[in-house]
RNA sequence: ACAGCAAUUCGUUCUGUCGCUAUAUUAAUUGUUUGAUAUAGAGGAAAGUCCGGACAACAUAGAGCAUCAUACUUCCUAACGGGAAGGACUUGUGAAAACAAGGACAGAUAGUGCCACAGAAAAUAACCGCCUUGAAAAAGGUAAGGGUGAAAACGCGAGGUAAGAGCUCACGUGCAACAUAGGCGACUGUGUUGUAAGGCAAACCUUAUGAGUUGAAAGACCAUGUAAACUGAGGAUUGAGGGCUGCUCGUCCGAUCUCAGAGGGUGGGUCGAUAGAGGUGUUUAGUGAUAAACAUCCCAGAUAAAUGACAGAAAUAUUGAUUCCAAUAUACAGAAUCCGGCUUAUAGAAUUGCUGUUUUU
């Protein structure tokens, strides 16, 4: 697998994952971002993210699609970590970005935060939050 | 040369690396897909969603009322509340001729209503004044003069009269009708006759014209699903109920019905959907909007939503420096069914025209 792609694979694409996210996920945060991320038991590891900007503090279309790009693109280049780390395992993970912060970062900030945000998710252990989750469901 | 106004056009460019979406070709794979190569990939406003159409659904003719929109003329257009050319009006400049700008430019003689303050009175109006009658109080006549106001008896002169008054007349002004000349027409010129107490329709309203409603989350097909399934109630041509226009009528459907309830499932794909009232160029017709003919081109198609990021160079502007340096900035803003307009935002650049100032000849 080449590191640096991001096909639509990776994407989050169905209005359900959606609603599962905000109804059952949990919530990592990190300025500027606020990372939601569900966690489910599947064949392979994948990954699929999701990006959001309210259009309450970035009103102008522009501005959004410009963040938005920038957290994709940052992400597309940091996210060798998240893959390399969790190899083993096998989980879907869903992640969700919301941009909280009022300014726009520039591309350098973006990539730092994006780095460290990245390295706190995957000291989560996922193993033993799904057996958590499996009990609590039973 | 500079500044201002108006109109039109454009609205950063190039290279490298890494990515995204679509299409085509090709290789692999049962297939889903994956790889490689090539090509294409936001705007003048994509925006506001304000008008007008195309398109689709509402089984199917229609009528009236209500409601909404529009309102000088002719033309353009698929259509328009848009545009072009013109007319009248208002404002500005000007001695005039003329030039420029502006817009909800039908009706106030169908009716109702309103007209702050001031003023006697704001619409069948007499306060002061003037005149007549009367002893007086008062009554009557009078719109010439005064005063108020944004607006008050058409202006001015003569006749006339008790005083006055378009009461009469001359010259003008406005309005209406008719005739006549010009113009497709709005309208303009001239003449005759009549008439003379305001304004507001961006108050209701009247007249004329137009509009069936909804809106791509329309709609069609495929897949999934026990899906024309279950329970209860209603109801028979003397008409329940329904047919996506607010009401009335008409008309049509009408048990494979309607209403209510409980419970379950889907919420995915393909089409719609990108070759069009298309773009570019030339010629012709027309004052012009625009139309016709010919040639040529194919030019975004996403769906939690692609069209990007980084590095370097160039261009432009500003600031600092002072001689080829440095720093900062590069507007408004992101397609979502598609077209034609309107409106609003917009750094900067170019062209044309007009006006002003300065310099030179």
């Amino acid at each position: 697998m080449k590191l640096f792609t991001f096909s639509k694979k990776e994407h989050l694409c169905k209005r359900n994952d959606f609603q599962n996210i905000f109804l059952k996920g949990k919530s990592i945060h990190h300025f500027p971002f606020r990372c939601v991320y569900l966690v489910r038991p599947a064949d392979k590891l994948q990954i699929k993210i999701g990006i959001s900007v309210p259009k309450k503090t970035f009103k102008l279309a522009v501005k959004r699609n410009r963040i938005k790009r920038l957290i994709r693109e940052t992400y597309r280049l940091n996210k060798h970590l998240l893959y390399e780390s969790l190899q083993d395992q096998t989980i879907e993970l869903l992640l969700l970005f919301i941009y909280t912060c009022k300014n726009e970062y520039t591309f350098k900030e973006m990539n730092k935060q994006i780095n460290l945000l990245l390295n706190k998710i995957i000291a989560k252990d996922f193993v033993k939050q799904l057996k958590n989750q499996h009990i609590h469901e039973k």
